[in-house]
DNA sequence: AGGCTTGTACTACATTTGTAGAAGGAGGCG
DNA sequence: CGCCTCCTTCTACAAATGTAGTACAAGCCT
């Protein structure tokens, strides 16, 4: 139930490799990158995000696949835990502030409100 | 307005800093430490923080003075906002799943609720 | 005054993270 | 068949992070 904080790098792949909806060989996941690197660069990520379980690595004889072991949803739900718990300390009304404080607009919140009102049930 | 991420340990350091209201000695913020860590590892957190900006160092002759540059409220609105827009990627339904299956029951979900709207004003 | 206590400054070092070059294998092309 | 291209595996290395020992200054106790 603990997902593990992703080092910034490999977070990146990982939302590449979950824009590519989960799965895809290198050249995929290089394409829905966010910013360049080296291909030896993303095969190093690739190959700790494996280590770390968040992902199966399928080797064919030409190409690899790799398919995501731990779902964006997972992740962020996880992530969303650890900013209440660690971040704010569990302290709800801090996170409730944080929130309005972090930039979103007042239609973003009052959207926010709804959606939080429609998935609660 | 762009407020840094913190590495852990010195997270944990800030959190104990903003616990003794902000400022304190080298003492008082241990006595605030969520775990125990040698006197030597935290005076070299606090310099890190130092050196990001986050607090200021003011030495006495026998006793140095640390005072918080940065405010928790400042800092978790800041983590907020990254949360919804690196993690997230600036998409509304995918931070408000997060935030329902992040663990919140639904009394606080719906506290949550309350405290966005009331906020919000 | 001499030694113990407390506090800080330096220095050190293992791990983790970010990035990538060198090298080797396999298929395609002239 | 030999070469070029693409993909991957290994190896490397600098910077960031986590943790702490050593050493030295200032009081304090006897």
């Amino acid at each position: 139930m603990d997902v593990h904080k992703l080092p910034d790098a490999e977070l990146t792949v990982m939302q590449a490799l979950w824009a590519c909806g989960g799965e895809g060989e290198r050249r995929a996941i290089e394409e829905k990158l966010s910013r360049t690197m080296a291909p030896t660069t993303l095969l190093t990520l690739l190959g700790r995000l494996g280590d770390r379980g968040f992902l199966k690595i399928e080797k064919a004889e030409r190409r690899t696949r790799y398919t995501a072991l731990v779902s964006r949803e997972t992740y962020l739900a996880g992530q969303g835990r650890r900013f209440f718990e660690t971040l704010c300390g569990g302290d709800l009304p801090a996170f409730a502030s944080a929130l309005c404080h972090s930039g979103l607009s007042k239609e973003e919140l009052r959207e926010l409100r709804d959606l939080l009102e429609r998935n609660e049930l």
